[in-house]
DNA sequence: GCCCTTTAGCAACAGCGTTGCTTAAGTGGG
DNA sequence: CCCACTTAAGCAACGCTGTTGCTAAAGGGC
């Protein structure tokens, strides 16, 4: 229990539901297999008594269920609890400059329903809205049988933009988007909440709620380079959304001039070795970054996606993890921060906007 | 109400200790004038009747009294509260390679008295740790009459420590202090709390109580480059207090040689063009690096301080904010980010460890 | 089959902030 | 000057929280 919610103070309410929201986070990280009120008991801190009536509570509101028998320990055995999966939905939109991609999830985070299909960010707002509305229609009208409440909608979108106020900045190449409260117009048109996230952000809380701990950084390398961060468990927006600019990251004081107006950049760089085919060069560059990041953040994990990235992930990840082991030998640490790539491919950046909308459930703060 | 606590849950006991937090904390800020306790609500969203019933709660224990009334708006008017000074106290100690500084503040950060002496860290960890208890208890006991309960000592130094378990790794120069549980040391010997942490974040804890608000950046440039984050009024440290190596950063990839053995960092191109007097150029690869840091964590502010920055303040911020300004105009950003010279001076790391000690209080957590 | 261990729930309870109302302490109009 | 009005602060009762004490349920081992 601590201080991020703009300074409010806390009364029952606040209680009960910051511990519901603790249990069923534990619920969900248990999976399938379920945990007992037991385990929530001591995980929580809290008596077991209440963490029965807590539970009971859930169980009322159909999120939570039985889910069989532990062995017994020599007495009457645990019983397991689980989430009901179906018992709440999300939608998650990933809008690019020429592609889009929708998922449904429930409430584990598994995708119940994808669609793709293109998209020209050049036809203006309206169009785009609509598309996007139609789309988001058609899959939570084309899973048949009973659907739980489907909460809502997050839209993930590359460029910089507004997540508190729902508002894009600058879409490039397309001045015309300049200020489109995106968020508000998606949400009149659904009559559904909409949250609006970065691309980076969003496949960051993905990858956070999927079962990454602590702080970690996702750098993404597609048509821009940019990241995604994550300390003590919760997405890093900054004050503004924007945080998480690695891509126009100075490494080379006065080095070739990047398509931001700077020298030196980091995406210029690695880019740029990219498109000469010097995978390796753009690999030591990432990893260069990487470094960077890691001292300042004093990150766990460091995790690579994006296309680029996914054309040859053994060399990104030596060359970035050559670069992260010599620091931390260096510094005498007793292990080097780990590169991985980032799991969810293609889809995890949708994956992780449906999850803007389930992680205030699971008492992941906004920010 | 957030998680941050380790994953924890909360009883009545721990809600109460929140809102109490709270109205410290707010009280804090409000400093000497006071604030009504109708305003406390307004800022907590807490009823009216809460406030008073908690307010009355820390008045009977001595830490909240009633400072005079405001003027009437038409009825009765407001009763300010404020916090009773000496109700606790905190001693905060700045070990550096050659000298000591020794702090006594009270509960609102104000100091009330010093101590300052000269300090060989070559002569092994027991005559340090004597060396610091002696100055303690010389400044606990040197201050005349009634003595609020001593909270414990706040102990700031530089280089590498877990900040959690009250280790140093290393202490540049001196290996024999490698792995010395520092704090565990001075906390029996004194028989009082202790808390360890790097200069760089006791600074940035200081300022921050002091009102700095929201996210920013404390670059601290003296014998080396160091940093103290506030992210969202919280110190970042990282897991394992490693946070803020910005001097490390690598801006110039394959420049020169630093003495981490790395090549091209900010550290050794910025203390080079120190050392060559070129104060201009010192700022601007300062700032390149306060750029770097501006984009990636999307912070609001950036302090400068240290003995080297203290020479020239003026050419410094004046550098560094020429970077920020440029940055800020091709990201088409409204407002700059700004720079300052930090307060506190010389004195600041010392009473921002002392700050180590009563952030608890205030519900600054300690993560 | 009995005893023991362990789990889960019922009932009473202390303590939290909230609600409804009363008292305190000012201002300002007639 | 006095009285009506406004605003602040406290008292009492209340609903709800997690906790405590105890009881019932359910399995294993001898």
């Amino acid at each position: 229990m601590n201080r991020t919610n703009g300074g409010g103070g806390a009364n029952l309410y606040a209680l009960r539901g910051y511990n519901a929201a603790l249990m069923l986070d534990l619920l969900r990280s248990a999976g399938r297999a379920g945990i007992s009120r037991l385990e929530l008991a001591e995980r929580t801190g809290l008596t077991p008594q209440a963490v029965s009536k807590i539970t009971a509570r859930l169980r009322d509101d159909g999120l939570v269920a039985e889910a069989g028998r532990q062995a017994s320990t020599g007495g009457k055995p645990r019983t397991s609890l689980r989430l009901v999966p179906e018992a709440g939905h999300a939608v998650g939109l990933h809008l690019e400059r020429d592609e889009l991609r929708a998922v449904l999830v429930d409430l584990t985070g598994a995708v119940v329903g994808e669609r793709r299909g293109p998209l020209d960010l050049g036809a203006g707002s309206e169009a785009v809205v609509e598309v996007a509305a139609r789309e988001v229609e058609g899959l939570v009208g084309g899973v048949d049988g009973e659907l739980g409440a489907v909460l809502g909608v997050g839209v993930a979108m590359p460029g910089p933009l507004d997540h508190t106020h729902g508002v894009l900045h600058r879409v490039t190449g397309f001045p015309e988007w300049d200020g489109f409260p995106l968020r508000d117009a998606l949400a009149r048109r659904l009559g559904m909440p909409v949250v609006l996230d970065k691309d980076t952000n969003a496949a960051a809380l993905g990858l956070a709620v999927e079962g990454e701990v602590g702080s970690f950084a996702y750098l993404h390398l597609g048509t821009g380079l940019g990241a995604g961060l994550v300390l003590g468990g919760a997405v890093h927006r900054g004050a503004h959304t924007g945080a998480g600019e690695f891509g126009h990251q100075v490494i080379q004081l006065d080095g070739p001039v990047c398509s931001c107006g700077d020298r030196g950049c980091i995406e210029v760089l690695c880019l740029g070795a990219v498109a000469r085919g010097d995978v390796d060069e753009a690999a030591r560059v990432l990893g260069a970054g990487a470094a960077n990041l890691v001292g300042l953040l004093d990150i766990d994990l460091v995790l690579l996606g994006g296309r680029i990235v996914a054309a040859e992930p053994e060399r990104f990840v030596r060359g970035v993890g050559a670069v992260l082991d010599a620091r931390a030998q260096r510094e005498g640490a007793s292990s080097p921060v780990p590169v991985r790539v980032a799991s969810g491919g293609e889809w995890g950046v949708a994956e992780g906007a449906a999850q803007l909308l389930l992680a205030p459930l699971f008492g992941r703060a906004e920010d």
